[in-house]
DNA sequence: CGCGCGGTCCGAATCGTTTCATTCGGATCG
DNA sequence: CGATCCGAATGAAACGATTCGGACCGCGCG
């Protein structure tokens, strides 16, 4: 029909309601300030018109922004889309909407569209930085615009950050092995040029040092360079080779620890399965749905991506570095003799 | 520093390059009208002031939007994730961006977000709905907004859309089965209100009919009204009480599948696991992951994005029905007596 | 010498909304 | 009855960029 109609504008409604432009925007925000009979006669040309107002022109001229970014490495990984749920319902209290995207890790995509959003006036940034340099996100701060920086591998004092306390996490790990009486563990980690697997590596050691225990001793550290179930499996067959079969396995993310599993069952069926204790981190949703559900830690990623947006939004401007506490979800890879599964 | 100091326009820009604002905006837009001693100078300011223009003012005028939304039912669902992706990487070859949101099957979270959208001057949507209602979308059509439909339900003829032939997966999952010899097969379904699951019974149907037998002696389906893991393992214990031990089990998706495997072995160790053939549906990540790698029925979803996102900025605005096949991934699930796993 | 012309640059008009100082009509009050 | 006051409506200014008709300049050509 309307081949390509303009849209509708205040004037055109102004006009077809027979008042004046303002009175049409009062009765868009302040409705109560508006005789209803005149409210009443604007709605209907509005409904008539099908007048949507231009949100362009009417934050360009409010100077009011509404939406706020997020650059995550990649918009498939659960951790980070779990994060921005968490950030999204906390920022729809406020009426703020959240527009995402994906950096792949590329620096110069993060640039892009870092520019792009920036371009577009958001309120602020919820970014999971590509690399240590953070001096871009800095400039972007001091030109205005609110930064968070999440999960990040290095943070400046200068900018907000929200991240997770790894170290508790390789210890909440460690203490609960040990707990189960495991007097030596294998620790499957990345390398420790990656903060978050270096922190956890502390913890564990803590972890056996607060049980009176030497972590050279009792701690086998392993370091993968494929953090997933291939790596898992194939670093569990390495070790069953070189050194027998373990007590207990700390795996630096469920996907490793999948692979443990897978490896553990090919050579030695369900006994073996149930006999070593493994523990995994993240708690991605499959973990309770496998043969031998996974003991993990979980990262409370609803509540980051909520606590970020709570920065992004609040009305004053400290600067902020929040650290969550992970949490242990124990489940039956971890406990010794689950009856149903012999 | 610079505590709320204004963001540097193209007046301020002008005014310390000694030129005139048109000048400047010439030197954003067209470079090459420009003399060279004069884009020096407008750069150098550009560059001093750290002006970043004002994507707000700059759409108003200009009229052209460069970012298109995105409308999910869950942003934490691959199979959308995967979608998006798809559709993010075609829109970045001209220029656009993708804002995400995710209704949560909520239509009144779908209403507000497209409003959301609309307001903000998108150039088109792409959306998956959350019920059989596009009046809405039509309207907002109609109001000059490009739309795209993308897996729904039930599409009126003027909207475009994208989606998998449904009919054409179960037939592959099915004939597969049937190759491999099986003569009965059950079949985990959801309600036939859902068009997938009546579009994948109705392609089972036809690949048993094709391979000369009769449907209603081959297929047995079992509705669930749970569509995850639980639901499958608790509907194959059923059968397995009632009917015995099936030979084969086509399931409507992988998280169900995961539940039959997980029955399977629960039930018969991974004897009974390895001599029922188990498909699935999907392909998410982790099905080749599994104790028994499964077998999948794959959509293929970035190239789905892709295409929608293409029906998005193409210049023509033909209405268009994409419709794509999906495919068969064969693994040890449905493949008899895999040797390593016995 | 006058004219036309291409190459540059200028700056007012414009997009659609909100804001806010102002106007207007009527009611209240001394 | 005139002075005040108040709620309601008005309409021009402003936001910051792009656009575009026009001015200006130097130069070749008739």
């Amino acid at each position: 029909m309307s081949t390509r109609a303009r849209r509708a504008s205040v004037v055109d409604v102004a006009k077809l309601a027979g008042v004046a432009v303002g009175t049409v925007s009062n009765v868009l925000n302040r409705p109560e300030v508006v005789a209803p009979a005149t409210r009443e006669k604007v709605m209907a040309a509005i409904e008539e018109l099908h007048f949507v107002r231009n949100g362009r022109a009417r934050e360009l001229r409010a100077g009011r922004i509404s939406t706020v970014g997020a650059i995550l490495l990649d918009i498939r990984n659960p951790f980070f889309t779990d994060v921005a749920r968490g950030a999204e319902d906390r920022l729809a209290q406020d009426d703020y909407t959240l527009m995402l995207a994906s950096s792949d890790d590329d620096p110069a995509r993060e640039q892009k569209y870092l520019r792009l959003f920036e371009e577009h006036g958001v309120h602020g940034m919820l970014v999971v930085p590509t690399g240590p340099d953070l001096g871009p996100l800095l400039a972007m701060q001091d030109r205005g615009v609110r930064m968070v920086v999440l999960d990040a591998p290095s943070s400046l004092p200068e900018l907000c950050s929200v991240a997770v306390d790894d170290e508790a996490g390789g210890a909440l790990a460690a203490g609960h092995l040990l707990s189960q009486g495991h007097e030596r563990l294998v620790f499957l980690n990345g390398p420790h040029t990656i903060r978050q697997c270096a922190g956890r590596r502390a913890g564990v050691d803590r972890a056996v040092r607060e049980a009176g225990l030497d972590p050279e001793q009792v701690v086998v550290e392993v370091l993968l360079s494929s953090l997933d179930a291939a790596g898992g499996d194939e670093a569990m067959q390495r070790i069953l080779d070189d050194t027998g079969v373990p007590s207990a396995v700390f795996c630096v993310n469920d996907l490793v620890a999948v692979g443990v599993q897978r490896c553990l069952r090919r050579v030695g069926g369900a006994e073996l399965l149930t006999r070593v204790a493994v523990v995994g981190y993240d708690d991605i949703d499959i973990a309770s749905e496998l043969a031998v559900p996974l003991t993990s830690v979980r990262q409370p990623t609803h509540e980051m991506g909520s606590a970020a947006a709570d920065l992004l939004v609040r009305a004053d401007l400290t600067v902020e570095h929040v650290v969550f506490q992970p949490e242990l979800v124990v489940r039956a890879s971890s406990v010794a003799h689950r009856g149903g599964l012999a």
